[in-house]
DNA sequence: CCGTATCCATTCCGATACTG
DNA sequence: CAGTATCGGAATGGATACGG
């Protein structure tokens, strides 16, 4: 996006969604965090990216407050890339966006892996969208309605 | 992304997913296409983009196969771009994406939309994970396995 | 109304070299 | 190990003009 601006200000919730973590980079850095990596080298060492980049996208983060910097819990004398409260919300997203490609980007056969309850290391169920009656919705059965924050 | 291919193969389904709709201007065209929009002028109405570059999302994503063109429905001689199974997939993508936004983008009193149940107007449920045995699950209650599609 | 074609500006990204 | 600095190439996006 060249107008980064104009979603910033979108008053569409999914328009600020995809500003704040729409960018590839991001969205597998928050990954990694969630799977527990905090260090720059881990980062770098899993997704391949260029440091300088990384050094971009990881400020990014810092700045839209989803990670936070702390200092190295082992004993290390550099910082560590936690995951905020907000970061940790992502994990929805996260999911969603796992779970459709289950079902729609692998070819049968490919190597890949899935998401499992560590306790039982069974398979989880799909994402449930529930009316306040509890209800299970889909697509057709909700509307938007202009709203104040 | 510059190296899209390499996301493509990659075996972390976030990954794919990102490449497919990670892009900004695909995900809100298909947020427009799930709340009924269906016609270029649409859409290029809805989110001000260059035509140009509206043309080549909609080609993607017509290869892809998230949308598909059908013959306008009321007689008109243009074509229409409508959801796929595939496309009215992404709906929980969307909703978390939306859900987070909502809790995370937005300042008090910020003009924005919110998601409701068509039938009573009122507001939904947050996503819900579960585990197959019913568990609600959280970021710390799951892990990655290795798998084959 | 629905696109396509062209041109240009910007942004992004990868590789590399360098510092503490 | 954890970055920063710089460079060049590629992709992206916006504006506009044009054609079916």
């Amino acid at each position: 996006m060249a107008k980064r601006n104009s979603l910033k200000e979108d008053a569409c919730p999914v328009a600020r969604s995809m500003e704040a973590i729409g960018d590839c980079w991001s969205m597998l850095i928050i990954r990694d965090a969630m799977l527990g990596k905090k260090r720059f080298g881990e980062f770098q060492k899993s997704l391949g990216v260029a440091k300088n980049i990384l050094t971009m996208r990881l400020r990014a983060l810092l700045d839209d407050g989803l990670l936070k910097l702390e200092p190295g819990a082992d004993g290390s004398a550099y910082q560590e890339y936690v995951l905020t409260d907000k970061g940790r919300a992502v994990f929805p997203i996260m999911v969603a966006l796992r779970q459709w490609a289950e079902d729609y980007a692998f070819k049968p056969g490919e190597e890949t892996n899935i998401m499992v309850d560590r306790e039982t290391g069974r398979r989880i169920r799909k994402l449930e969208l529930h009316a306040d009656d509890g209800r299970l919705l889909d697509l057709g059965d909700v509307t938007l309605k202009p709203a104040t924050a």
